[in-house]
DNA sequence: AAGTGTGAACAAGTTCACAGCC
DNA sequence: GGCTGTGAACTTGTTCACACTT
């Protein structure tokens, strides 16, 4: 067994990548891990051995090759392919999730729009049809998708996402208050305006206001 | 200067307290940090050693009240009182925040929601104008907010967050992939759903596929 | 000279385990 | 008897500092 990875440098990961794709497409050639910890507000050092877990990837004296980099994290994220995403509820924010421009262009397309509300499934948004949620099963059978993202009435989310594990999908974005289950072999992040919100008032309960 | 409590435990209150409400509205009387972890897939331990920063809630041999324990997380998040909010960039995505309901019976009140486009400014939304954004520097002189949610486009981002510190907004959720600066006295969260993914697919990437 | 890669030192966060109280 | 609150032990994660490479 390799040397296990902390999932906390695995987050870091993508917030590397997204600044190095940017200075790739700058042209930038080279950087050090000085100057990207100073761009992310990340130490050097905590850049270098987050790296240092998958290999050798810089020069010494010179820092790292940008493309290369970019390249390297590509293929340790598993960025070096596309990831079939299926999303299910399409009220407003899941009608705001599929048309979201961020994801083609980094290798997520969402081949698949469920809803349960018979008013909307059967409709199109972005000339794509919104199946009844009550197909997303038979249709996971039928073409498998790596991840799901769930934008439902809280009171449904566990159901959805049973359905979505029994269909094979590995990866679970929850857009829903609700807490849910899966089994150890599915990732699941939450993703819940409210909670941060609710950890930021701690904060802004201690500060003294600065205005006059 | 009393003891400094970490940012990780902040983090965790709010899980804490959106469970008890439930069990507060579901009527039970007294839970134990055992069943409070099971539920939340927390260790017991933890649950004692996060509030015992705050206080002591509960009592040998029986565990915590309900109602007590959820008024308690109440005060230190500073949730006993209602703060204002503002939403800046009406895009779709703006348009499902400013919608969102789960806002309102938190105590963030939408106070104001914003949009360069002249398209967008002037119209309404809910019931609620939406003010062009040239305004909302001195609509926040004039009625300052507490909290600033920014949906732009990225490249706008960091000028939008500049302008709401500049108008007193002490705290900023930042719905944008662009990675923004503010100064230390402003809290500032960052939800990117691609980063979210990013992290997955490593993941993904490495577990075998269950399905035949 | 500059900057990586990394063991070692340190810091932070979690879990243990038990005294104390209900 | 059951469960909290909490120091102490442990584990995890971060930073230091320097040998080594270009």
């Amino acid at each position: 067994m390799p040397i296990e990875i902390p999932d906390v440098v695995i987050d870091r990961l993508p917030l590397y990548y997204r600044l190095l794709t940017r200075l790739e497409a700058e042209g930038r050639g080279v950087i050090s891990s000085h100057e990207l910890g100073g761009e992310l507000g990340v130490t050097p050092a905590q850049i270098r051995k987050d790296l240092s877990y998958f290999g050798r990837f810089g020069k010494q004296g010179r820092g790292y090759s940008v493309q290369r980099l970019a390249q390297e994290l590509r293929l340790i994220l598993g960025l070096n392919r596309r990831w079939r995403v299926v999303v299910v509820g399409i009220g407003r924010l899941g009608r705001a999730i599929s048309s979201y421009p961020g994801f083609e262009g980094q290798g997520f397309d969402i081949v698949g729009r469920y809803d349960a509300n018979p008013a909307v499934a059967g409709t199109s948004i972005d000339g794509q049809e919104i199946r009844d949620a009550r197909h997303l099963e038979a249709d996971l059978s039928a073409a498998p998708a790596d991840i799901g993202i769930v934008a439902v009435p809280a009171e449904y989310a566990q159901d959805v996402v049973d359905t979505l594990v029994r269909g094979g999908v590995r990866a679970i974005l929850n857009y829903t208050p609700a807490r849910v289950q899966v089994t150890a072999n599915v990732e699941l992040k939450h993703i819940n305006p409210v909670v941060f919100l609710q950890s930021m008032t701690y904060h802004l309960k201690l500060t003294a206001r600065s205005r006059a």
